[in-house]
DNA sequence: CAAGATTGAGGAGTCAATCTTC
DNA sequence: GAAGATTGACTCCTCAATCTTG
């Protein structure tokens, strides 16, 4: 079966996607211990202006449900890596920040994650390759999405 | 904070893998009510020689383990989907192939998922894009797995 | 009554132990 | 005793309902 060009472009996404998460999820417990979901979650709380967060956003930014976030905040707080402040200027809101244990424990992961990104992934293209890669993968998010960050309410429009 | 060229490109294969699997999820599940997942299994049965395959050939080529291949043919079976054969050459072995309800089956699905796959995702690159992406992403598949369908049974080196 | 967050029930996936056949 | 497959116990995630505040 031949599926043409671009179909197989889109397979070899997925191939990628699932070689890589499963050698990154490895690699970041062998060395850390941790899961890449608790990577996955501090850093996005890392890159937030003031390192700080609503757990809708954060339930946003990461593209899953608000009941998921609830319960892995809630363990991320009970192994003391984020504090949950039951504030803001919104009496219902609750804000999610990097506890300082998190902040030293996000280093270390992003070191351990950053090296298992370059030996696993960035070894394997040209400077103009990686742009070619994001620059047609944005688009495709984009689209998808109608933003980067910010994915539609309802991710499919005639649903 | 500035991830690099490289490390933004990982970046976009992870946001767009994220958007486009929920939206071809639900699409898929719009117009024919059946699981991504489904999908998933069923050609990749249909793709094998012969249409069929062994239960740890499958679980080898979801990269999935054992015991969800068992449960999930197990609910493709109930589903009139699949066949399992307890024979084949080697008496301990089972195989699967697609009964005519599951041909007929995965052919709908396909056209449903080409079309999802064609409107967001191929309109928005032009072919060279397409090799590009391709090719690198290959590069780095085979290089994690050892090869393109064949996982290593140790996914990490040095675990 | 709309939005933010949480909770409970149920489905889906994983790990380790088991059973069967080579 | 090793490989193929299954089962059981457990964890994780999702959906729908609920509680609370604006």
């Amino acid at each position: 079966m031949a599926l043409g060009t671009k179909r197989a472009a889109w397979r070899s996404v997925l191939f990628a996607h699932s070689a890589l998460i499963r050698i990154f999820e490895a690699e970041l417990k062998h060395e850390c211990g941790t899961p890449l979901q608790t990577y996955d979650v501090l850093i996005r709380i890392w890159l937030a202006p003031g390192q700080s967060m609503r757990m809708s956003e954060l339930a946003d930014s990461a593209i899953l449900s608000r009941s998921w976030i609830t319960r892995r905040v809630e363990r991320l707080e009970a192994d003391g890596l984020v504090e949950r402040t039951p504030a803001g200027d919104d009496g219902r809101g609750v804000s999610v920040r990097l506890s300082d244990q998190g902040r030293e424990t996000f280093g270390r992961l992003e070191r351990s994650h950053a090296k298992s990104i370059d030996q696993h992934f960035s070894r394997f293209m040209t400077e103009d390759e990686a742009r070619v890669l994001t620059d047609v993968l944005n688009r495709v998010t984009v689209a998808a999405n109608g933003g980067l960050g910010a994915p539609a309410k309802s991710p499919v429009s005639r649903a």
